[in-house]
RNA sequence: CGGGGUGUAGCUCAGCCUGGUAGAGCGCUGCGUUUGGGACGCAGAGGCCCACAGUUCGAAUCUGUGCACCCCGACCA
């Protein structure tokens, strides 16, 4: 590709909406055009990129036995009230009518119409087991886009979506997909971790985020330092940090006056946070049926931990929950600041952190203003409808898989996410096959999602300096940046320079080739920032030399490469670069 | 959805407090000089100052109401 036939500029300076490097980069580089927020353009330079890691993800897809397809993704919202999740999904749905007013959905994911496709088409076991991908455009209206393309309302996503007979053949294809992840990748130049996530409320008994750490990143992670587990803080089991253990004591009230918080209760009675024991309360609706009366739920966990919303939220089947307002805690005869389990309403379903039956001896509320309770201990003064974990993991906590390592928390983005889905949307959807006995099978189902926009922010976001991007050669717009010096000066060097374009395009290289009649320093600081791998400068000095210079925007020196060997070279060390990223 | 911030040239921003003919740097166009790390001169083009409604003789500037965008949080099958 010639400059002079480009579109798309490159800029001196980052708009200011831009605050990470992979958004500024890709601005500045003339990659992507913000439209509205959330909302982006692919100019010719990202948009080369972008058909790079979706080749890559078509080839591990298809190794790995997928099959692609595509998807409307427009659809009836019908079908999404079938599987439940047209309330589930709330705001986020994109909704339109049509004009005979039928109600749509512009598509944010699409297990309910492949579920839908698969009940249509598939009959027998003979049928299974398929794994269905495409690359497809998704819609999400996402309360806050942000961080240029890593969160935002239009994005592509590879989607695949596996039918299985059985456990043991979802295994095979979920374990097919994990490798394929692993593989996508690491070619695409992105580290990732796997760490195990939360399932939500949907169920299935595994799911694991492909995390590309990065202080940009938006989720939280936790990692052992030891034995290398990794999972969503949502979802991080962890050892409680012991106390000694004490006999149990008489319960003892104390006067409290103005202590409402952890904080002041064990400063004021000169305790540490875990002597303590904190309550919360909620209440739990069904976000399926907003007429459904709410449930009060009680929480306590030690005064040194928090509630981990989301494990309670599996708990109670998905609900969602609100903090309890005052009059509703009134009602229940809870008193904010000195809330205790202890004597409480028995409409009221208690929920304890299994921190607490380790711990005896807790300070608890009285539900008496400015009074607490001493001596509080698990099913002695009260009891717990649920003993469960409850509790949000933290740095320095102990890793619950190895029992020895530190847990340390890290921020990251989802990069790909797959899992184990089980039988919600073939049972809603009915898909059946017939087993080799006649009988009917509902498949067993996992979906694996993969942000295709998501790999390109995380590529630029790992490989890049301070004069641009260094593209990683696999997913590089072009292989080799073809930088001309002085074209309008040497007629003979200009005519060596379109040769050698057209001799390198030959040899089966991507070649931008910058033929515009600007100052050296422009060209090569439009080289630095756009990333290419391989840069060659061709210039008078190297023309009657008979050579070019060849530099690696990954770093190190210069080479020299008389002019009849250029395209051998630089196809040497492309294969080179590629075969770096495995 | 809560909190904070910003809307002026393609980009980065001044001007606003204290109302009186729309500004700078970069970028862009033309001509000339330059040419291995964002050159220089000369001449130009480019604006509904986010929108609407007020106040005023007069509003980019003051007031109100919207809208958009960014950041923090909540949310994120």
């Amino acid at each position: 590709m010639r400059m002079t036939r480009w579109f798309g500029r490159t800029l001196r300076e980052a708009p200011a909406e831009a605050e990470t490097a992979s958004h500024q980069l890709l601005l500045r580089a003339g990659a992507i055009d913000q439209l509205m927020a959330g909302v982006y353009t692919y100019l010719p330079l990202g948009w080369r990129v972008k058909r790079k890691v979706e080749a890559i993800v078509r080839e591990e897809m298809d190794a790995a036995g997928a099959l692609e397809i595509h998807m409307p993704a427009i659809q009836p919202l019908d079908i999404w009230e079938r599987s439940g999740r047209a309330d589930a999904m709330g705001p986020v749905l994109f909704r339109l009518t049509d004009q005979r007013e039928r109600p749509l959905a512009l598509g944010p994911t699409h297990e309910e119409v492949v579920t839908q496709l698969f009940a249509s088409q598939a009959q027998s076991y003979r049928d299974v087991p398929v794994t269905l991908y495409q690359i497809q455009t998704k819609f999400r209206d996402e309360a806050r886009p942000r961080g240029g393309l890593v969160r935002v309302r239009e994005f592509t996503m590879k989607d695949a979506y596996s039918f299985d007979a059985d456990e043991a053949g979802l295994d095979a294809s979920y374990g097919a997909m994990f490798e394929a992840y692993k593989r996508i990748f690491a070619r695409c130049g992105v580290p990732t971790v796997p760490v195990e996530a939360d399932s939500g409320a949907i169920g299935g008994k595994e799911s694991r985020e492909f995390i590309y750490l990065s202080d940009t990143g938006e989720d939280t992670i936790v990692i052992c330092d030891r034995c290398g587990y990794a999972a969503n803080t949502e979802k991080a089991e962890f050892v409680r940090p012991p106390v000694p253990p004490e006999e149990p004591l008489e319960v003892e009230p104390i006067e409290t006056p103005g202590t409402t918080t952890i904080e002041a209760l064990a400063a004021f009675l000169g305790v540490p946070a875990s002597k303590t024991a904190k309550a919360v309360f909620y209440m739990a609706t069904d976000p399926h049926d907003a007429s459904a009366a709410a449930e009060p739920v009680f929480v306590v966990v030690r005064g040194d931990l928090q509630v981990n919303e989301v494990k309670l939220r599996n708990l109670l089947g998905g609900k969602d929950l609100r903090p309890m307002t005052d009059a509703e805690s009134a009602s229940y005869g809870i008193v904010p600041g000195y809330a205790s389990p202890v004597g409480i309403d028995e409409r009221v379903r208690v929920v304890v952190d299994t921190s607490i039956a380790t711990s005896p001896n807790l300070v608890a509320g009285a539900n008496v203003a400015g009074r607490h309770l001493r001596n509080v201990n698990l099913s002695r003064e009260y009891h717990a409808h649920d003993v469960i974990d409850v509790a949000l993991a933290e740095a320095g906590h102990t890793c619950a898989r190895c029992g020895e390592g530190t847990l340390g928390t890290a921020r990251g983005i989802e990069m790909g996410h797959v899992f184990r889905l089980g039988y919600i949307y073939s049972e809603a959807f009915e898909a059946r096959v017939l087993d080799e006995a006649g009988e009917q099978r509902t498949p067993i189902m996992g979906c694996y999602g993969l942000g295709v926009d998501r790999v390109i922010a995380g590529a630029v976001q790992e490989h890049y300096d301070e004069r641009g991007i260094i593209w990683p050669a696999s997913i590089a717009p072009f292989d080799v940046h073809l930088v001309a010096l002085g074209l309008g000066r040497d007629a003979e060097l200009a005519s060596d320079a379109d040769a050698l374009y057209t001799e390198l395009t030959a040899a089966g290289l991507e070649v931008l080739y910058d033929d515009r009649d600007d100052s050296p320093g422009v060209k090569f600081n439009d080289a630095d920032l756009i990333g290419v791998p391989l840069r060659v400068t061709a210039s008078s000095r190297n023309h009657k030399a008979g050579v070019v210079e060849v530099l690696r925007r990954a770093g190190g020196d210069p080479d020299l490469v008389p002019r009849a060997e250029v395209a051998s070279y630089l196809v040497a060390a492309r294969a080179e670069l590629l075969s770096a990223l495995g």
